[in-house]
DNA sequence: GCAATTATTTACCAAACGGTACACAACCCC
DNA sequence: GGGGTTGTGTACCGTTTGGTAAATAATTGC
Protein backbone atom coordinates (compact mmCIF):
# COMPACT_ATOMS: atom_id res chain seq x y z
CA UNK A 1 0.00 0.00 0.00
CA UNK A 2 1.20 3.67 -0.69
CA UNK A 3 2.66 5.33 2.00
CA UNK A 4 1.54 8.40 3.77
CA UNK A 5 -1.32 9.50 5.66
CA UNK A 6 -4.72 8.12 4.66
CA UNK A 7 -7.40 10.52 3.14
CA UNK A 8 -10.30 11.10 5.95
CA UNK A 9 -12.92 11.36 2.60
CA UNK A 10 -14.32 9.60 -0.21
CA UNK A 11 -13.35 10.66 -3.49
CA UNK A 12 -15.94 9.33 -5.45
CA UNK A 13 -18.67 10.86 -2.68
CA UNK A 14 -16.79 14.08 -2.71
CA UNK A 15 -17.21 14.14 -6.45
CA UNK A 16 -20.59 13.40 -6.24
CA UNK A 17 -21.53 15.77 -4.01
CA UNK A 18 -19.42 18.71 -6.15
CA UNK A 19 -21.42 17.67 -9.29
CA UNK A 20 -24.38 18.58 -7.32
CA UNK A 21 -23.28 22.12 -6.61
CA UNK A 22 -21.89 22.53 -10.48
CA UNK A 23 -25.63 20.83 -11.50
CA UNK A 24 -27.64 23.53 -8.87
CA UNK A 25 -25.41 26.42 -9.23
CA UNK A 26 -23.35 26.22 -13.13
CA UNK A 27 -19.82 26.75 -13.14
CA UNK A 28 -19.60 30.40 -13.22
CA UNK A 29 -22.02 30.28 -10.46
CA UNK A 30 -20.27 28.28 -8.34
CA UNK A 31 -17.17 28.78 -5.91
CA UNK A 32 -14.84 27.15 -4.44
CA UNK A 33 -15.56 28.41 -1.25
CA UNK A 34 -19.06 27.00 -2.42
CA UNK A 35 -17.71 23.48 -2.70
CA UNK A 36 -15.67 23.16 0.17
CA UNK A 37 -18.70 23.59 2.66
CA UNK A 38 -20.48 21.04 0.32
CA UNK A 39 -17.92 18.76 0.61
CA UNK A 40 -16.76 19.27 4.51
CA UNK A 41 -13.31 19.12 3.47
CA UNK A 42 -10.53 22.30 3.37
CA UNK A 43 -9.49 23.70 -0.10
CA UNK A 44 -5.72 22.08 -0.09
CA UNK A 45 -7.35 19.15 0.23
CA UNK A 46 -9.89 19.55 -3.13
CA UNK A 47 -6.95 20.99 -4.80
CA UNK A 48 -5.21 17.92 -3.95
CA UNK A 49 -7.66 15.52 -4.70
CA UNK A 50 -9.06 17.35 -7.67
CA UNK A 51 -7.00 19.92 -9.16
CA UNK A 52 -8.27 23.57 -9.96
CA UNK A 53 -11.63 24.21 -10.68
CA UNK A 54 -11.82 23.39 -14.35
CA UNK A 55 -10.40 20.12 -13.71
CA UNK A 56 -13.31 19.52 -11.21
CA UNK A 57 -15.72 20.77 -13.46
CA UNK A 58 -14.63 18.46 -16.44
CA UNK A 59 -14.32 14.81 -13.90
CA UNK A 60 -18.24 16.09 -12.49
CA UNK A 61 -19.37 15.77 -16.02
CA UNK A 62 -17.30 12.38 -16.20
CA UNK A 63 -18.94 11.41 -13.32
CA UNK A 64 -22.66 12.80 -14.67
CA UNK A 65 -21.81 10.92 -17.78
CA UNK A 66 -21.30 7.57 -16.25
CA UNK A 67 -23.70 7.12 -13.68
CA UNK A 68 -27.13 8.54 -15.23
CA UNK A 69 -26.03 9.01 -18.88
CA UNK A 70 -24.95 5.34 -20.22
CA UNK A 71 -27.82 3.67 -18.01
CA UNK A 72 -30.00 5.88 -19.83
CA UNK A 73 -28.65 4.96 -23.28
CA UNK A 74 -29.11 1.18 -22.68
CA UNK A 75 -32.80 1.52 -22.33
CA UNK A 76 -32.49 2.54 -25.68
CA UNK A 77 -31.12 -1.18 -26.95
CA UNK A 78 -32.27 -3.38 -23.39
CA UNK A 79 -34.33 -5.15 -23.58
CA UNK A 80 -33.38 -6.54 -27.08
CA UNK A 81 -36.38 -8.28 -28.18
CA UNK A 82 -39.07 -5.51 -27.03
CA UNK A 83 -40.42 -2.83 -29.55
CA UNK A 84 -39.32 0.32 -29.97
CA UNK A 85 -42.10 1.86 -28.29
CA UNK A 86 -41.71 0.43 -25.59
CA UNK A 87 -37.86 1.18 -25.01
CA UNK A 88 -38.59 5.09 -26.12
CA UNK A 89 -40.70 4.87 -23.23
CA UNK A 90 -38.52 3.43 -20.99
CA UNK A 91 -36.02 5.83 -21.37
CA UNK A 92 -38.18 8.86 -21.33
CA UNK A 93 -39.47 7.91 -18.07
CA UNK A 94 -35.52 7.34 -16.89
CA UNK A 95 -35.13 11.02 -18.21
CA UNK A 96 -37.98 12.23 -16.43
CA UNK A 97 -37.09 10.30 -13.45
CA UNK A 98 -33.70 12.26 -13.52
CA UNK A 99 -34.50 15.58 -14.72
CA UNK A 100 -37.83 15.88 -12.17
CA UNK A 101 -36.05 14.39 -9.17
CA UNK A 102 -36.77 15.94 -5.83
CA UNK A 103 -33.90 14.67 -4.44
CA UNK A 104 -31.43 16.35 -7.40
CA UNK A 105 -31.00 19.63 -8.80
CA UNK A 106 -33.88 20.35 -11.80
CA UNK A 107 -32.58 19.30 -15.08
CA UNK A 108 -30.06 17.74 -16.85
CA UNK A 109 -26.22 19.05 -15.65
CA UNK A 110 -25.46 18.63 -19.45
CA UNK A 111 -28.17 20.69 -20.32
CA UNK A 112 -27.04 23.76 -18.01
CA UNK A 113 -23.55 23.14 -19.34
CA UNK A 114 -24.38 23.54 -22.70
CA UNK A 115 -26.16 26.58 -21.62
CA UNK A 116 -22.74 28.25 -20.43
CA UNK A 117 -21.19 27.50 -23.86
CA UNK A 118 -20.11 30.30 -26.01
CA UNK A 119 -19.20 32.57 -22.64
CA UNK A 120 -16.41 33.56 -21.24
CA UNK A 121 -16.38 31.77 -18.17
CA UNK A 122 -16.55 28.02 -19.74
CA UNK A 123 -12.86 26.49 -20.04
CA UNK A 124 -11.83 25.13 -23.29
CA UNK A 125 -11.47 21.97 -21.81
CA UNK A 126 -14.87 21.12 -20.56
CA UNK A 127 -16.77 22.52 -23.88
CA UNK A 128 -14.42 20.28 -25.73
CA UNK A 129 -15.55 17.71 -23.47
CA UNK A 130 -19.35 18.14 -23.50
CA UNK A 131 -19.06 18.13 -27.40
CA UNK A 132 -18.02 15.16 -27.42
CA UNK A 133 -20.81 14.00 -24.68
CA UNK A 134 -23.47 15.06 -26.87
CA UNK A 135 -22.47 13.67 -30.36
CA UNK A 136 -21.94 10.64 -28.24
CA UNK A 137 -25.58 10.60 -26.99
CA UNK A 138 -26.66 11.87 -30.20
CA UNK A 139 -25.51 9.29 -32.18
CA UNK A 140 -26.54 6.41 -29.56
CA UNK A 141 -30.12 7.48 -30.21
CA UNK A 142 -29.84 7.96 -34.19
CA UNK A 143 -27.95 4.37 -33.85
CA UNK A 144 -31.09 2.60 -32.50
CA UNK A 145 -33.47 4.34 -34.81
CA UNK A 146 -31.43 3.59 -38.18
CA UNK A 147 -31.30 -0.15 -36.86
CA UNK A 148 -35.17 -0.12 -36.46
CA UNK A 149 -35.06 1.65 -39.91
CA UNK A 150 -33.39 -1.25 -41.08
CA UNK A 151 -35.27 -3.99 -40.03
CA UNK A 152 -38.53 -2.77 -41.11
CA UNK A 153 -39.96 -2.17 -37.98
CA UNK A 154 -40.09 1.64 -38.18
CA UNK A 155 -42.55 3.16 -40.01
CA UNK A 156 -42.26 6.33 -42.31
CA UNK A 157 -40.10 7.83 -44.53
CA UNK A 158 -37.93 10.24 -41.98
CA UNK A 159 -34.83 9.98 -41.87
CA UNK A 160 -33.79 9.01 -38.56
CA UNK A 161 -30.96 11.68 -37.74
CA UNK A 162 -34.45 14.18 -38.03
CA UNK A 163 -36.54 12.06 -35.68
CA UNK A 164 -33.09 11.44 -33.08
CA UNK A 165 -33.30 15.81 -33.19
CA UNK A 166 -36.75 15.61 -32.14
CA UNK A 167 -36.21 13.37 -29.50
CA UNK A 168 -33.21 15.00 -28.16
CA UNK A 169 -34.60 18.56 -28.91
CA UNK A 170 -37.79 17.81 -26.34
CA UNK A 171 -35.78 15.79 -23.93
CA UNK A 172 -33.75 18.95 -23.50
CA UNK A 173 -36.14 21.13 -23.56
CA UNK A 174 -37.62 18.89 -20.99
CA UNK A 175 -34.91 19.83 -18.89
CA UNK A 176 -35.50 23.17 -19.28
CA UNK A 177 -38.94 23.04 -17.94
CA UNK A 178 -37.96 21.15 -14.95
CA UNK A 179 -35.55 23.60 -14.48
CA UNK A 180 -38.47 26.04 -14.46
CA UNK A 181 -39.76 24.15 -11.56
CA UNK A 182 -43.25 22.55 -13.31
CA UNK A 183 -44.48 19.83 -11.72
CA UNK A 184 -43.93 16.27 -12.81
CA UNK A 185 -47.46 15.73 -14.64
CA UNK A 186 -47.01 18.11 -17.06
CA UNK A 187 -43.51 16.80 -17.93
CA UNK A 188 -45.26 13.50 -18.46
CA UNK A 189 -47.75 15.12 -20.27
CA UNK A 190 -45.18 16.26 -23.12
CA UNK A 191 -43.36 12.77 -23.02
CA UNK A 192 -46.58 10.98 -23.99
CA UNK A 193 -47.35 13.89 -26.83
CA UNK A 194 -44.12 13.36 -28.26
CA UNK A 195 -44.80 9.48 -28.00
CA UNK A 196 -47.96 9.68 -29.83
CA UNK A 197 -47.20 11.99 -32.16
CA UNK A 198 -43.89 9.91 -33.36
CA UNK A 199 -45.12 6.47 -33.24
CA UNK A 200 -48.78 6.79 -33.45
CA UNK A 201 -49.78 3.59 -33.93
CA UNK A 202 -47.95 1.86 -30.39
CA UNK A 203 -50.22 4.88 -28.54
CA UNK B 1 -36.67 70.07 -20.23
CA UNK B 2 -34.65 68.65 -17.26
CA UNK B 3 -32.37 71.00 -16.14
CA UNK B 4 -28.57 69.30 -15.78
CA UNK B 5 -25.82 67.41 -17.68
CA UNK B 6 -27.61 65.37 -20.85
CA UNK B 7 -26.23 61.91 -21.26
CA UNK B 8 -23.63 60.81 -23.40
CA UNK B 9 -25.00 57.87 -24.11
CA UNK B 10 -28.29 56.34 -25.50
CA UNK B 11 -29.95 54.38 -22.34
CA UNK B 12 -31.79 51.86 -25.07
CA UNK B 13 -28.77 51.36 -26.52
CA UNK B 14 -26.88 50.93 -23.81
CA UNK B 15 -29.76 48.51 -22.34
CA UNK B 16 -29.75 46.34 -25.42
CA UNK B 17 -25.62 45.99 -25.29
CA UNK B 18 -26.04 44.85 -21.82
CA UNK B 19 -28.87 42.39 -22.65
CA UNK B 20 -26.36 40.72 -25.00
CA UNK B 21 -23.43 40.64 -22.83
CA UNK B 22 -25.92 38.99 -20.31
CA UNK B 23 -27.20 36.51 -23.21
CA UNK B 24 -23.64 35.57 -23.94
CA UNK B 25 -22.09 35.48 -20.25
CA UNK B 26 -25.41 34.29 -18.12
CA UNK B 27 -26.39 35.97 -15.05
CA UNK B 28 -23.57 34.70 -12.61
CA UNK B 29 -21.10 34.98 -15.89
CA UNK B 30 -21.39 38.57 -16.12
CA UNK B 31 -19.13 41.17 -14.09
CA UNK B 32 -19.94 44.90 -14.02
CA UNK B 33 -16.19 45.46 -15.28
CA UNK B 34 -17.71 43.28 -18.67
CA UNK B 35 -20.82 45.75 -18.73
CA UNK B 36 -19.12 48.56 -18.38
CA UNK B 37 -16.53 47.77 -21.14
CA UNK B 38 -19.63 46.51 -23.68
CA UNK B 39 -20.89 49.96 -23.36
CA UNK B 40 -18.24 52.18 -22.80
CA UNK B 41 -19.49 53.64 -19.87
CA UNK B 42 -18.53 54.42 -16.49
CA UNK B 43 -19.63 52.27 -13.75
CA UNK B 44 -21.11 55.20 -11.76
CA UNK B 45 -23.19 56.02 -15.13
CA UNK B 46 -24.16 52.85 -15.28
CA UNK B 47 -25.65 52.53 -11.90
CA UNK B 48 -27.22 56.05 -12.10
CA UNK B 49 -29.01 54.80 -14.89
CA UNK B 50 -30.14 51.37 -14.37
CA UNK B 51 -29.30 50.69 -10.65
CA UNK B 52 -27.40 47.59 -9.27
CA UNK B 53 -26.66 44.44 -11.13
CA UNK B 54 -30.21 43.06 -10.58
CA UNK B 55 -31.99 45.60 -11.83
CA UNK B 56 -29.79 46.08 -15.29
CA UNK B 57 -30.53 42.31 -15.20
CA UNK B 58 -33.98 42.56 -14.73
CA UNK B 59 -34.65 45.39 -17.11
CA UNK B 60 -32.20 43.90 -19.77
CA UNK B 61 -34.83 40.24 -20.02
CA UNK B 62 -38.22 42.93 -20.45
CA UNK B 63 -35.84 44.29 -23.45
CA UNK B 64 -35.48 41.14 -24.71
CA UNK B 65 -39.13 39.74 -24.18
CA UNK B 66 -40.23 43.47 -25.95
CA UNK B 67 -38.02 43.24 -28.96
CA UNK B 68 -38.14 39.73 -29.43
CA UNK B 69 -40.84 37.75 -27.91
CA UNK B 70 -43.58 40.13 -28.75
CA UNK B 71 -43.55 40.34 -32.04
CA UNK B 72 -42.80 36.45 -32.37
CA UNK B 73 -46.10 35.46 -30.19
CA UNK B 74 -47.91 38.34 -32.54
CA UNK B 75 -46.68 35.55 -35.56
CA UNK B 76 -49.08 32.90 -33.98
CA UNK B 77 -51.93 34.86 -34.85
CA UNK B 78 -51.23 36.94 -38.08
CA UNK B 79 -52.42 36.51 -40.18
CA UNK B 80 -55.58 35.46 -38.78
CA UNK B 81 -56.79 34.07 -42.04
CA UNK B 82 -53.56 32.06 -42.85
CA UNK B 83 -54.14 28.74 -41.89
CA UNK B 84 -52.47 27.43 -38.57
CA UNK B 85 -49.71 25.31 -39.73
CA UNK B 86 -48.79 28.35 -41.85
CA UNK B 87 -48.64 30.36 -38.88
CA UNK B 88 -46.83 27.47 -37.05
CA UNK B 89 -44.26 27.18 -39.50
CA UNK B 90 -43.83 31.26 -39.93
CA UNK B 91 -43.82 31.23 -35.68
CA UNK B 92 -40.60 28.69 -35.66
CA UNK B 93 -38.58 30.27 -38.41
CA UNK B 94 -38.75 33.39 -36.50
CA UNK B 95 -37.13 31.33 -33.67
CA UNK B 96 -34.80 29.89 -35.55
CA UNK B 97 -33.73 33.08 -37.04
CA UNK B 98 -32.97 34.89 -33.60
CA UNK B 99 -31.33 31.26 -31.99
CA UNK B 100 -29.51 30.68 -34.97
CA UNK B 101 -28.41 34.22 -35.68
CA UNK B 102 -24.47 34.74 -35.88
CA UNK B 103 -25.17 38.45 -34.87
CA UNK B 104 -26.48 37.50 -31.32
CA UNK B 105 -25.49 34.79 -29.13
CA UNK B 106 -26.63 31.68 -29.98
CA UNK B 107 -29.70 30.45 -28.41
CA UNK B 108 -32.42 32.25 -26.37
CA UNK B 109 -32.00 34.33 -23.51
CA UNK B 110 -34.93 33.45 -21.65
CA UNK B 111 -33.65 29.95 -21.77
CA UNK B 112 -30.85 30.70 -20.99
CA UNK B 113 -32.06 32.39 -17.88
CA UNK B 114 -34.09 29.82 -17.07
CA UNK B 115 -31.59 27.03 -16.64
CA UNK B 116 -29.98 29.63 -14.18
CA UNK B 117 -33.43 29.48 -11.98
CA UNK B 118 -32.55 27.26 -8.84
CA UNK B 119 -28.75 28.38 -7.86
CA UNK B 120 -28.06 30.77 -5.32
CA UNK B 121 -26.84 33.46 -7.61
CA UNK B 122 -30.03 34.16 -9.59
CA UNK B 123 -31.72 37.17 -7.95
CA UNK B 124 -35.54 36.41 -6.54
CA UNK B 125 -36.42 39.24 -8.31
CA UNK B 126 -35.58 38.05 -12.06
CA UNK B 127 -36.51 34.40 -11.42
CA UNK B 128 -40.25 35.99 -10.52
CA UNK B 129 -40.18 37.92 -13.70
CA UNK B 130 -38.66 34.85 -15.99
CA UNK B 131 -41.76 32.89 -14.27
CA UNK B 132 -44.26 35.41 -14.98
CA UNK B 133 -42.98 35.87 -18.94
CA UNK B 134 -42.85 31.95 -19.75
CA UNK B 135 -46.17 31.37 -18.37
CA UNK B 136 -47.46 33.95 -20.47
CA UNK B 137 -45.75 32.71 -23.62
CA UNK B 138 -47.16 29.29 -22.94
CA UNK B 139 -50.22 30.93 -22.53
CA UNK B 140 -50.43 32.70 -26.18
CA UNK B 141 -49.75 29.41 -27.83
CA UNK B 142 -52.14 27.39 -25.62
CA UNK B 143 -55.10 30.18 -26.27
CA UNK B 144 -53.97 29.80 -30.22
CA UNK B 145 -54.76 25.79 -30.07
CA UNK B 146 -57.57 25.92 -28.02
CA UNK B 147 -59.13 28.40 -30.45
CA UNK B 148 -58.10 26.67 -33.76
CA UNK B 149 -59.83 23.82 -31.53
CA UNK B 150 -62.87 25.16 -30.62
CA UNK B 151 -63.05 26.27 -34.83
CA UNK B 152 -62.77 22.80 -35.71
CA UNK B 153 -59.82 24.00 -37.66
CA UNK B 154 -57.04 21.09 -35.07
CA UNK B 155 -57.47 17.55 -35.61
CA UNK B 156 -57.08 14.62 -33.06
CA UNK B 157 -58.13 15.31 -29.70
CA UNK B 158 -54.60 16.12 -27.66
CA UNK B 159 -55.05 18.54 -25.17
CA UNK B 160 -54.26 21.86 -26.76
CA UNK B 161 -52.24 22.36 -23.55
CA UNK B 162 -50.31 19.27 -24.25
CA UNK B 163 -49.60 20.04 -27.62
CA UNK B 164 -48.34 23.36 -26.84
CA UNK B 165 -46.12 21.95 -23.86
CA UNK B 166 -44.66 19.67 -26.76
CA UNK B 167 -44.28 22.84 -28.72
CA UNK B 168 -42.44 25.12 -26.19
CA UNK B 169 -40.74 21.41 -25.15
CA UNK B 170 -39.11 21.45 -28.84
CA UNK B 171 -38.39 25.17 -28.94
CA UNK B 172 -36.36 25.08 -25.47
CA UNK B 173 -34.52 22.03 -26.94
CA UNK B 174 -33.71 23.63 -30.11
CA UNK B 175 -32.14 26.74 -28.10
CA UNK B 176 -29.92 24.69 -26.53
CA UNK B 177 -29.20 22.99 -29.55
CA UNK B 178 -28.62 26.71 -30.83
CA UNK B 179 -26.28 27.42 -28.06
CA UNK B 180 -24.34 24.12 -28.76
CA UNK B 181 -23.56 25.71 -32.03
CA UNK B 182 -25.72 22.85 -34.14
CA UNK B 183 -25.70 24.56 -38.10
CA UNK B 184 -28.65 25.78 -38.84
CA UNK B 185 -29.87 23.56 -41.63
CA UNK B 186 -29.76 20.56 -38.09
CA UNK B 187 -32.03 23.50 -36.92
CA UNK B 188 -34.68 23.62 -39.37
CA UNK B 189 -34.66 19.85 -39.68
CA UNK B 190 -36.00 19.47 -36.33
CA UNK B 191 -38.32 22.50 -37.16
CA UNK B 192 -39.50 20.34 -39.90
CA UNK B 193 -40.06 16.81 -37.96
CA UNK B 194 -42.17 18.77 -35.47
CA UNK B 195 -44.58 20.33 -37.99
CA UNK B 196 -44.90 17.03 -39.53
CA UNK B 197 -45.85 15.01 -36.41
CA UNK B 198 -47.70 17.47 -35.42
CA UNK B 199 -49.67 18.56 -38.34
CA UNK B 200 -49.72 15.32 -41.05
CA UNK B 201 -51.73 16.24 -43.11
CA UNK B 202 -50.70 19.98 -43.83
CA UNK B 203 -47.02 18.74 -44.82
C1' DG C 1 11.71 3.43 15.93
C1' DC C 2 12.98 6.19 12.23
C1' DA C 3 12.91 8.16 7.65
C1' DA C 4 10.08 9.02 3.79
C1' DT C 5 5.66 10.05 2.19
C1' DT C 6 1.05 11.86 2.03
C1' DA C 7 -3.03 14.52 3.93
C1' DT C 8 -4.95 18.25 6.77
C1' DT C 9 -5.07 22.79 8.79
C1' DT C 10 -4.31 27.63 9.18
C1' DA C 11 -3.16 31.52 7.29
C1' DC C 12 -2.32 34.00 3.53
C1' DC C 13 -1.78 36.03 -1.55
C1' DA C 14 -2.86 39.08 -5.62
C1' DA C 15 -6.71 39.93 -8.41
C1' DA C 16 -11.41 40.70 -9.29
C1' DC C 17 -15.93 41.33 -7.34
C1' DG C 18 -20.26 44.65 -6.63
C1' DG C 19 -20.84 49.12 -5.28
C1' DT C 20 -19.81 54.15 -3.96
C1' DA C 21 -17.66 59.04 -2.33
C1' DC C 22 -16.14 62.87 -4.30
C1' DA C 23 -14.54 66.32 -7.28
C1' DC C 24 -15.47 68.16 -11.65
C1' DA C 25 -17.87 69.13 -16.09
C1' DA C 26 -21.96 70.34 -18.60
C1' DC C 27 -26.49 71.79 -18.90
C1' DC C 28 -31.43 74.38 -17.86
C1' DC C 29 -33.88 78.00 -15.54
C1' DC C 30 -34.18 82.57 -14.36
C1' DG D 1 -24.20 84.92 -16.00
C1' DG D 2 -24.98 82.79 -11.73
C1' DG D 3 -27.35 78.93 -9.05
C1' DG D 4 -29.14 74.68 -8.89
C1' DT D 5 -29.11 70.26 -10.99
C1' DT D 6 -27.50 66.28 -13.31
C1' DG D 7 -23.96 63.21 -15.56
C1' DT D 8 -18.93 61.72 -15.87
C1' DG D 9 -14.26 60.17 -14.41
C1' DT D 10 -11.09 58.69 -10.93
C1' DA D 11 -10.03 56.56 -7.20
C1' DC D 12 -11.40 53.91 -3.68
C1' DC D 13 -14.22 50.72 -0.24
C1' DG D 14 -14.77 46.02 1.99
C1' DT D 15 -15.58 41.34 0.40
C1' DT D 16 -14.95 37.39 -2.27
C1' DT D 17 -12.51 35.16 -5.92
C1' DG D 18 -9.24 31.10 -7.40
C1' DG D 19 -5.20 29.32 -5.66
C1' DT D 20 -1.01 28.32 -2.48
C1' DA D 21 3.12 28.21 1.35
C1' DA D 22 4.25 26.31 5.42
C1' DA D 23 3.68 23.78 9.45
C1' DT D 24 1.71 19.70 11.38
C1' DA D 25 -0.54 15.12 11.73
C1' DA D 26 -0.92 10.43 10.28
C1' DT D 27 0.61 6.46 7.82
C1' DT D 28 3.90 2.70 5.48
C1' DG D 29 8.40 0.56 4.48
C1' DC D 30 12.27 -0.95 6.54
Amino acid sequence: MRAGRKRTFDTTDALDKAMRVFWRNGYAGTSMNDLTQALGIAKPSLYAAFGNKEDLYAAALEHYMAQYGAPLQRRLREPADAPLAQRLRNYLDGVLDLIADTGSPRGCLFVKSSCELGGSAMPEQAAAALHDMDLANEKALTDVLASERRHGRLQGHADPRHIAGLVIATIYGLSVLARQGRPRAQLDAVADALIVTLLPSQA
